[in-house]
DNA sequence: CAGCATCCATGACGATACTG
DNA sequence: CAGTATCGTCATGGATGCTG
């Protein structure tokens, strides 16, 4: 059980002898992703690591999402202590998001994650071909 | 733009002046999420790093998944060319299946996610209740 | 053992209309 | 502008039974 195994992370495993690392629902890494593993939370954090944003910028920055689900994924994102949302009371009302310190350090976490995809999903495509077409024949 | 904006990752984005980054549904980071971005695949990748494993072992590693849907999660990772499937015709048949350098890869790169999650859900969580208690009252 | 086939429930998501 | 409310759809995933 050296650096580098998952074990090293410290995971609430089953570490007998001879089982294997297990991953029960409640685990750290679990919680994360059902909490940030939906569409569109990752990408709005992502955004707004960039620069503290209004709502309707904020959508128009993401492609496709519709406003209940914006609305929904930025108050999931509140609700976690990973963004903050100000209102200001002009006349119509301004709400202006903007990531916590908890927010930018996952982020942060998250950015190698984006530079594999940046860098690696041309490799990824072109194994689906391959892939694909090896079904076909 | 300096170093450390999303923009100096390189995106397709529009960069014309006042506006601000945009994501398309087919930029690199929302397909990586939309391959990886499901329930089971980074577990999956998760515990194939550590080791390479059987199926039947490796349902028992994933808690609560069902074999179906492990099935269709191996299948999308294979064709993706993040792990390989081995068949071995034995009888019963056995097949293991292990991470290709490509899914090493990824792997490595989601490694500082999971850190994260492992020290930092406690806040999250601790948000949470936060939250939840201000709308109570 | 490692699947495939089938059916079914759920909820995430989208479209639309309306409001302070 | 930034939502809330409602409805409908569809993909994801779970349960079960069968097979080489």
């Amino acid at each position: 059980m050296q650096d580098g195994t998952i074990s090293s992370l410290g995971h609430p495993q089953v570490t007998e002898p001879g089982s294997r690392p297990v991953f029960p629902s409640d685990c750290p890494i679990r919680q994360l992703l059902d909490r940030i593993g939906d569409k569109w939370s990752v990408l709005t954090l992502l955004v707004l690591g960039d620069t503290a944003m209004r709502f309707g910028e904020l959508r128009r920055c993401i492609g496709g999402v519709s406003q209940k689900v914006l609305t929904q994924t930025l108050r999931s994102l509140e609700r976690d202590g990973l963004l903050t949302r100000l209102v200001e009371p002009t006349v119509p009302v301004s709400v202006t998001y903007s990531l916590t310190p908890l927010g930018l350090d996952l982020l942060s976490a998250l950015r190698l994650m984006m530079e594999w995809a940046e860098t690696r999903m041309t490799l990824v495509k072109a194994a689906q071909n391959e892939y694909d077409q090896r079904g076909a024949r």
